[in-house]
DNA sequence: ATCATAGTCGTCTTCCTGACGATAAACACG
DNA sequence: CGTGTTTATCGTCAGGAAGACGACTATGAT
């Protein structure tokens, strides 16, 4: 049966990218600027429309790709790669979400280790690791006190959306190690957290705690003064996904 | 600038609902009869098209009025009314999920009380509700004898997404509720529990843990031995939607 | 040598949970 | 009318996990 295009509207559907990562302790998104109306000039989410025989995920890792050269994990192989954690966040259809059509954005969330440099591609200028607050601040000044403009569309709200399921996930999951380098210490995986979380974790507890639960980490026997001070084991993530007692996050 | 069509693939965007109910100490989904190709005759997911000019949530909310009667709680007011939870739940694009065309579904995730019976646009042949493992197992026989053919496209996967979804969002919200009637005895709220989750509670540990929890649930100060035994006290859902400590389920 | 920095091991108290005994208030039935 | 059944509700106890925090260790910096 042929199907009749009269019988439903015409979309077009974008994927849009929350790409998280953990510098001098604190937390940054991916941010590229526009380089085209609406909103020419400003700064938005990486992303791009979905190809025609592309699905999701296909997409947003292509995304990821060309935005920071970051390969996707694929969540069923236990690769310890430097790839990056990609999911699927949320979908954003407001009519009104972008003035010239109908476009339905699938937002996805990756998290990756720090990076050296972004680059949008190839031109570096136009795309910048910004910490969430900055990206997220409704007007104000930045660091370096230059005026912030706010994220173009509705991408302040896929932004925080993208914040939160991180901020939430890491309470039950190991996906903290997805900020850190393929081998890393118990205090650098502390302080993904107190970023992550912005606050900051008892250090003796938290060591108790991560490596008191079964299958968290798994000590590679080598150690390290990266951070200073006494040397520290070096761990890798273990093959559990699911926290469980979880992490707690401090009351608010 | 006007927009060149010629620069993206044209995508049909639907909604597809995840209905969810407790009935007789068993956790069911709504199903609806496909009346057309493909997959003519066999049951799927309700859902549509959404409109050119509605937005996503407004598209289930539709939908789910259509299909049951429902109205969909506005989750951002403290509705007590008789409305269903809606929320959504994931995207599916699979360029091959719909053989006539390239069809993206956002689908949703609605949780009710038990109802009277199902309505599908007036026909109530063509829907029902049907327990999840019967919906999702391969295969086999349904309570009935009949053959149970697999759902249609892929709403088996979004069916268990949806499942999975509500199991582990009702260990740390008060979602549960949202099975309830407006006024239930703490053992209704364990059965709802219990068949979500397939396990047995202990009711004195379950009370003194519902109870507990400020903001959880309200005294009404009514009793009822509507499920028989020594009156019940009736309490209505409190305003608390995040459970802190969770509620652990037991483990698998 | 001394200090600062970070990591690691223990202790103690408090809270929460799971297991389970006991009592209370309704109904069904002989 | 007693007796059993069902459901609700309160209480007790032991074990585990977490927060607070003391103590010690192993490096580099001055």
């Amino acid at each position: 049966m042929p199907y009749d295009p009269s019988a439903f509207p015409p979309f077009a559907v974008t994927v849009d990218l929350v790409v998280l990562t953990v510098r001098r302790h604190s937390l940054c998104a991916l941010a590229v600027r526009r380089g085209e109306s609406p909103f020419k000039g400003r700064w938005a989410l990486p992303g791009g429309f979905v190809r025609a025989d592309e699905d999701l995920n296909q997409a947003a890792a292509r995304e990821l790709a060309e935005e920071t050269g970051l390969r996707a994990h694929d969540p069923s192989s236990p690769a310890q790669d430097n790839g990056a954690h990609l999911e699927q966040l949320a979908t954003y259809g407001d009519p009104e979400r972008d003035p010239r059509m109908r476009v339905v954005s699938v937002a996805h969330l990756a998290l990756a280790p720090d990076l050296p440099a972004p680059r949008a591609g190839g031109d570096a200028s136009n795309a910048r690791w910004a910490p969430v607050e900055e990206l997220l601040q409704q007007g104000g000044h930045g660091r370096d006190g230059e005026p912030v403009a706010p994220l173009a569309f509705d991408h302040a709200r896929i932004l925080a959306d993208g914040v939160e399921r991180a901020r939430s996930k890491i309470e039950y999951s190991s996906l903290a190690t997805a900020f850190c380098p393929p081998e890393f210490t118990v205090g650098e995986l502390r302080r993904v957290y107190e970023a992550v979380w912005g606050v900051a974790l008892d250090p003796r507890n938290f060591h108790r705690k991560v490596t008191g639960t079964p299958g968290f980490l798994v000590p590679t026997g080598g150690t390290t003064t990266r951070q200073g001070g006494r040397p520290a084991q070096l761990f890798r993530a273990g093959g559990a996904t699911l926290l469980n007692p979880p992490m707690l996050r401090p009351e608010v």
